[in-house]
DNA sequence: CGGATTTGACCGGCGC
DNA sequence: GCGCCGGTCAAATCCG
């Protein structure tokens, strides 16, 4: 695996490409990133800054799209631009049955945001897995067109699952990666049995209590899925449960439990209000920093909001903000860990937060180093102490309309 | 021997 | 319609 850059030619500085619609693009200012994985073979140096210093390149780096890309990405979901999230919080609710196919709804809409990660090695690495959780099967690599770095496509090992993710590393900085998630996983992370103890095969077979049916809303194709010929993959159905399935799927719980237990941990009630609305105001500058010791950002890939937006979980779990361009998130190790483990993972789990409004305040906590030496095998390795994420504006409806049918 | 990578071919979408 | 490009496939290869 690593290898790939040899890298000597460097990009102009941008521009070439950029696109912004309603895909996913990031940030388009300086456009090489890099990549591969593997964290491999950096380390060197004198580069551990501190967190904010992070966010800042992060931040200063991002030039996307806009305000109008994300009304323009909205309005397909059905929204005029603003508050429809609501709405269609209304429309999916509670009363629709559930019947639900992830399939069909994960590839309706897209699905994809991206983070930023430092490249550190985490514990995970250890277990085989990447630093966030899953484990990942590399099925292609691709020189892309203004970067001097590669971008590689990793795809979940896990049968039932397609969520993809691709990974390159960031133009300047070496440290840095762009990862960017596709699609959501239907189960939990390995970590989160692993760090469960126990079987892996107990743990998932007997999920917590505190569960839903989610066990009928197992996706019925088990494995055939994955590894097969493009067939006419969607003939999904709605979903059924399959006691194959369940058996099969050693660490795969069904994603609604993740859903349900990170939503569990706030008020539902507030999840109605409307996700992204926009407030005028408000200064982005004005960050207090938490005593979050980690901090993340992450900024719309395609929308990124002109305005100044905050959110913030209830529990003071997590606390989100966006400006203009990005989206902070802080949490603390603990959580972090938290989220990681018994939630399943940042990276299912952001998409909800974010839909929860609340305070604004922007972040620029400075994290614990914690960095360890270890190199994982598999996939690249990034610090889950600072990442900016990007997603689509999409995301957070499928969460939503996944949810609506739980509760 | 089985599973993960590597890597060039293949393909579909898009802009010209 | 053509060619550029990013994303995937898949055969060959690597590795434990
Ligand atoms: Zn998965």
């Amino acid at each position: 695996m690593e290898e790939l850059q040899g890298s000597s030619a460097l990009p102009p500085p941008l521009g070439a490409d950029q696109r912004s619609s309603q895909y996913y693009y990031w940030n388009n200012n300086k456009s090489d990133f890099g990549g591969d994985s593997a964290a491999a073979a950096e380390d060197d140096g004198p580069r551990r800054r501190r967190d904010s210093m992070v966010n800042k390149l992060i931040s200063t780096v991002y030039s996307g799209p806009t305000i109008s890309d994300i009304e323009s990405a909205l309005s397909f979901t059905g929204g005029a631009g603003d508050q429809l999230a609501v709405m269609d919080t209304r429309s999916y609710s509670s009363t629709a049955p559930v019947v639900f196919s992830p399939e069909k709804v994960l590839s309706k809409m897209e699905n994809k945001y991206t983070l930023k990660m430092k490249t550190t090695t985490g514990g995970n690495a250890a277990a085989g897995l990447a630093e966030d959780g899953y484990k990942w099967r590399k099925y292609g690599q691709k020189s892309i067109k203004n970067s001097p770095n590669p971008r590689s496509y990793y795809r979940c090992t896990n049968p039932r699952c397609n969520a993809k993710k691709q990974v390159e590393r960031a133009t300047d900085e070496a440290d840095t990666l762009l990862v960017t998630y596709e699609g959501l996983h239907l189960h939990y992370t390995y970590s989160h049995f692993l760090h469960h103890q126990q079987p892996p095969a107990a743990a998932a077979v007997a999920p917590p209590p505190t569960t839903p049916p989610a066990s009928l809303l197992l996706s019925s194709s088990s494995k055939r899925p994955k590894l097969h010929p493009r067939g006419p993959p969607t003939a999904a159905s709605p979903i059924i449960v399959d006691d194959d399935a369940a058996a099969a799927a050693a660490a795969d719980l069904d994603l609604l439990l993740l859903l349900h237990s990170s939503s569990s941990r706030s008020s539902p009630a507030q999840e109605m209000s409307s996700p992204q609305q926009v407030d005028g105001g408000a200064d982005p500058a004005a960050a207090a920093s938490l005593s979050a010791p980690a901090a993340g950002s992450c900024y719309f890939d395609d929308a990124a909001g002109t305005e100044p937006l905050v959110f913030q979980q209830q529990e003071d779990y997590l606390c989100c903000s966006i400006d203009e361009h990005y989206i902070n998130i802080e949490m603390d190790e603990q959580q972090q860990q938290q989220m990681t483990t018994a939630n399943g993972l940042l990276e299912d789990v952001v998409p909800l937060l974010v839909r929860r409004p609340c305070s604004r305040s922007r972040s620029s906590s400075s994290s614990s180093p914690e960095a360890t030496a270890a190199t994982s095998s598999s996939s690249p390795s990034l610090s889950t102490s600072s990442s900016s994420v990007s997603w689509n504006p999409m995301s957070p409806y499928i969460d939503m309309a996944i949810l609506s049918n739980i509760f």
